[in-house]
DNA sequence: CTGAAAGCGCTTACAG
DNA sequence: CTGAAAGCGCTTACAG
């Protein structure tokens, strides 16, 4: 029963307070907290004898007490629509860095696409006091919905998934820029058909990236059919149905832009079971360049957008407006390189000469 | 200006409180609070009076308030040492999951296995005033660490790594029965050379796993020789060196027994690329079935361990300490089955011939 | 430089 | 059934 942290000051299990603190130091529990604060105000000699009954107490400031009082929160909610990605994982790990750094905290919710979860996890927040929220709306999201679980009293950014006519920040890749990139080498290598593979049209990331991937055939003069946009879940399995789909239509393309990397994953392994050889016979990109992307069979040429970093921006936007300095609406595009692997057949002997 | 949420009943940017709401509905705030617990005491006219105001008011509970009060808390840590790994995203998933079922809530953070960075969230959590904590530490952590930064008071599991005489509860797979299975699995198909490869030998994790793979081995009458083991980071390019390494022993394997998958997709990958086939000239086995593990090429037969559900069970296990139900070192072993996929060669023809 | 008092938003005996 | 009072662990003017 002798427990560390309490051995010195106080019996029982009670934590150790400012008040034993200020007991076992002979001073008011005002000073207690002045020192703590590291004020000037405090006599050397009085601040040592604090420190040292703080230090042989083992006491524990009490956060949720002190912002209580000064009614601010160290908490922000982080919401992810699917930790599972390990694109979201990575957003994840940059959004929680940052929140450190700065002293805050991260709650984090899973959401696993669920829209209905999303509510819940959104008013557990808010019922816990966190002082902004940055998440990556579930699939379907809409800005109604947003705007009634999410007062504009409350700061937040939104992240990798645009919301359109919703009243919050943004923070997300230039997909369009990207895919147009993308797209544009392939034609250079010499393709000139070239499908659009995975995705929903109910996911404004795949619209911008279709629209990138148009840009690109319209400026070299090739249109861009409907019929070369397959959509599909943008997991693994659904990159594998979506380039089913599209080596069975009749004009088949010779080459594909994908929704994300792991899309493009599955695209090169069932390309590969197929006999079709990607990156030799046909061009493959991705999009994200997710850690496993230069391990693929074959590495993936893919889009890179840094994705830790942009983590790192979309934490630091809501502060931003948390600090009151930047308006809630403020958008932060970050900018897109393409990384050239092998997937695109760039690296390969017959690149250059013209595929049909 | 117009807050929706604090539109009705109180102006300024004041939030809601239930003094608020006690004047709106024309009570006392222990009336109000009283209906907000759901008590049967209040009067059914008194409480439906009560609940129109908070309704309409857009009142929001304060947690933080009411958990200083009651001297209990919400929150939990969730501290992962590798967020960006796969694997510990699931278990981030499964815990996750299971503390919001339990109405607590996480806090997250990644000390990508870094033991400094541990013991600052470990610092921080505790200022704001977890209830308990579930964490995979981060490689290299000592028990007398962890006793300094986590007295007995606070409610602690460990999972997927354990601490060598640490006093705190710890959820794992059956890391010596699932290699176990899987050198056997091996040994059926005849290979008689095994190596293992992946991971060091300060983590627990892989001396359990090599444990097992010497189980398997001797209990065939094959001596386990310690050249058989190449340790490497526990990652995709760790996995490749690995290989690398063994390939160039003299006396070669003809078999890889792999720390875990990540490990396992390097390996078949570096082999690959120097024209061994993994699953036709030679067998290799993963640890963990990450959803990658199916995808790869070719397909990881592997050691599923019911990732999301041992999460699950962490977090129980923990619930099981605050609830002081349990005692705090209890340990929970979850079982392990082999998945047979492609990888290991057991659905190639040449399966079952000798290997040498 | 230090202390007494009030208050952050709740809950919980205790009266009535 | 409902209200007044005390208190959770802090901070912050305000005196002295």
């Amino acid at each position: 029963m002798n427990e560390s942290r309490t051995a010195s000051i106080v019996g029982g299990g009670r934590p150790v307070t400012i008040v034993d603190i200020a007991r076992a130091s002979g001073v008011s529990k005002s000073t207690v907290s002045l020192v703590l604060k590291g004020s000037r105000l405090v006599k050397a000699e009085t601040r040592a004898r604090v420190e040292d009954a703080i230090e042989r107490s083992g006491y524990i400031y009490n956060r949720g007490a002190a912002n209580l009082r000064k009614s601010k929160s160290g908490l922000v909610g982080m919401v992810i629509s699917d930790l599972t990605n390990p694109f979201f994982a990575e957003l994840a790990v940059g959004i929680e860095n940052a929140l450190y750094q700065r002293g805050f905290v991260p709650i984090l919710a899973n959401t696993n696409e669920d829209r209905g979860r999303q509510s819940q996890v959104l008013r557990s927040m808010r019922e816990h006091g966190v002082a902004g929220i940055v998440m990556s709306p579930a699939r379907g999201t809409e800005a109604w919905q947003l705007t009634a679980e999410l007062p504009t009293t409350i700061p937040t950014v939104l992240t990798m998934r645009r919301v359109v006519d919703s009243p919050f920040s943004y923070v997300g890749p230039d997909n369009r820029t990207g895919a147009r990139m993308a797209t544009k080498h392939l034609i250079q290598l010499g393709h000139r058909r070239i499908a659009f593979l995975g995705g929903f049209s109910t996911m404004t990331t795949q619209l911008d990236r279709i629209e990138g991937w148009r840009d690109a055939l319209e400026e070299a003069g090739i249109t861009a059919e409907a019929a070369l946009v397959v959509e599909s879940m943008p997991t693994r399995a659904g990159g594998r149905e979506a380039v089913r789909v599209a080596m069975g239509s009749p004009k088949r393309a010779t080459a594909f832009v994908c929704y994300n990397d792991i899309v493009a994953i599955g695209v090169t392994r069932e390309l590969a079971l197929n006999g079709i050889r990607p990156g030799i016979d046909v061009g493959v990109v991705g999009f994200d360049d997710i850690a496993e992307a230069e391990h693929n069979a074959p590495p993936l040429t893919t889009v890179n957008a840094d994705t830790l970093r942009l983590g790192g921006f979309a934490a630091e936007s809501l502060f931003g407006v948390i600090h009151g300095g930047r308006a809630q609406t403020m958008s932060f595009i970050g900018t897109t390189r393409l990384v050239v692997r092998e997937s695109c057949g760039a690296l390969h002997a017959s690149a250059g000469k013209e595929f049909v």
